[in-house]
DNA sequence: CACAAATTTGAATGCGCATTCACGCAGTGC
DNA sequence: GCACTGCGTGAATGCGCATTCAAATTTGTG
């Protein structure tokens, strides 16, 4: 059996001392002699060995692994996991993913992950129980929920502030003088979906204007291209369309371009919601609330880090202002 | 201290049964009576207790955890993350995630995988130098690249047919009598770029076609959109343009029509490679070569649980024909 | 130069679990 | 009635490492 693997024992045998000045030299702790750690360096070199991080977890109790629950069919969410985990990583963390269907109840899976002993949990895209939510508060795992918060359970969240990014939307379409607005919805219950809906029909509300057309769709293209068709053969078609999402603005722009025949912006205004790096290519050029990632990034890194480090901290709800991007998908006020 | 870790101890006291019968229960194992079975399940759904993985792989010798090891940037592998995460999911894995700069050595960052005792490995969007190979050999780790393969490497891969990729858009496009073509490389000496230009050039040539034009990009939309105005702007610009994947050809589509106003097909024709669901939109239609995604997933996890299984078994190396979809964005013979 | 203090090192222990071994007990066949 | 299986269970051990405690060594100080 050549592949016997290399511990610290093999490690500190050869070096010529004990397990545990070979463990000290990788804890990169306290009182090594540089002579003794040289020695153990080298040996450790020779021989090839790699610290086994799942047992250093068993002492030290942090596994340095962060459990992210997301699903992928969204574009948004790749680019979101890719700084999480390059942050992660420069952080000494690493990244255990679990997907799940798209804004199922992640209680199915968490189980699953706590069984990892993952210090901390990201969740995007999926909602999580009181219930599943107390049982990780009793296991001592931090959770933030991202693009996502609930009320009731005691876990942190960091989002966009989606109900004003509706509103902004809804000032945006009434000042340019649009008069048949309509909205496609994201089907599922998240906070997400009805707080982009709730700041976008309290404003028009506000402002006195009532009856505005409404379809769903799941934060997919096809679903949005679909709702959009409906919406655009209806005979008192809308001529400003809010889309709960970029990618849904994409589906509604082809559906407006290539299955009705109509110009984007004259006969139609789309807008939409994230600012994909696609929604500013000139095929579509979509006018949408930004959402500011990089902040909401680094401040659920630094919830993570707080809680691990105090898990009695309270749980915080962080609402960051999205910025409205004037592209040339909507007519605008002259 | 109110979130004090369960264990199967914890669990064993309270079902009054030996710690061994608890981790009997949990193991799936053999021979536990079904009254005991009981007894124990319902203590631990009481104290809401979960194995603790990280333990258990240190007596198992396996973690149950696969390394992935990718970068994010070229959409086309969040859709392979995504559903090779899925498929491991249900075999009872998990995915490590490791981010790495674009077709970046891995070898920097192999150590630290390394010390999570993955059971195996997936490098996408990345090489390995020989002595990591043997280094993961060494400590009996399988890895498989996934869309790269090395040849000296005692590694598996799987692929997409590149070469013959590129040979069908050769044909495609001299077939359709177009005139003068170009090609947009990927600048990285990774085997997918140098095997997409080989087997375009080398059918070009066999056919008799010589003095093509070149340029590079990174298998991004903004360097394919600058390398496609850099030949569309010159005196002799191309009627054809074979780009490296997908995403270039978004870029280089963009760059015909809103940076040089010109008509796709009629005035140049854009081909491109992985069919991403986004090839598909009207917005750009691209004629491209289909890579056989689902059953590379699959063989990529045949491969891995083969050797995860018997560590001896040799490499492979599997190399699956891409299709040829046939869209707009290239005139074609009629 | 003597003695206290600081530094370096090793032996022993435990983290949470799987697994081996041995034991007890019911059941089978004679 | 007895030896013999075979199943269900518990005690003991080890996986690879960090950490505590005590011993050994070096350093600093009067």
């Amino acid at each position: 059996m050549p592949s016997k693997t290399i511990t610290s024992v093999d490690v500190a045998r050869r070096a010529g001392v004990s397990q545990s000045t070979v463990s000290r030299v990788f804890s990169a702790e306290n009182h090594v002699s540089e002579a003794t750690r040289a020695r153990v360096l080298a040996a450790a070199q020779e021989l090839g060995y790699q610290p086994n991080v799942l047992a250093r977890s068993l002492t030290t109790q942090q596994s340095n692994i962060i459990g992210i629950v997301t699903h992928i069919s969204n574009p948004f969410y790749p680019y979101i996991i890719e700084k999480l985990t390059r942050r992660l990583q420069a952080m000494g963390r690493q990244t255990l993913l679990f997907s799940v269907e798209p804004d199922q109840e992640v209680d199915d899976i968490l189980p699953l992950v706590l069984q990892y002993r993952v210090d901390a949990l990201i969740i995007t895209s999926a909602s999580l129980s009181s219930e599943m939510a107390s049982q990780c508060e009793r296991q001592g795992t931090p959770v933030v929920l991202f693009n996502r918060y609930a009320l009731g359970a005691k876990v942190s969240a960091v989002c966009c502030d989606n109900i004003e990014g509706g509103r902004l939307v809804a000032n945006l379409l009434l000042d340019a003088g649009h008069k048949r607005l309509a909205h496609i919805a994201g089907r599922a219950p998240t906070s997400t979906n009805r707080d982009r809906e709730k700041g976008f029909s309290d404003r028009l509300r506000e402002r006195g204007y009532a009856n505005w057309l409404r379809e769903e769709s799941d934060h997919a293209y096809q679903t949005g291209r679909e709702a959009a068709c409906r919406l655009l053969q209806r005979p008192d078609r809308p001529d400003a369309i809010f889309c709960v999402s970029d990618i849904v603005a994409f589906g509604a722009i082809d559906a407006a371009r290539y299955d009705c025949g109509l110009r984007i912006p004259e006969d139609v205004s789309i807008v939409g919601f994230d600012d994909l790096p696609t929604a500013a290519w000139p095929a579509y050029s979509v006018t949408t609330i930004r959402e500011p990632v990089n902040r909401m990034v680094e401040l659920t890194l630094k919830l993570l880090v707080e809680r691990i480090i105090n898990p009695q901290a309270e749980p915080v709800l962080e609402l960051l202002p999205g910025q409205l991007i004037k592209r040339t998908s909507a007519r605008l006020a002259e």
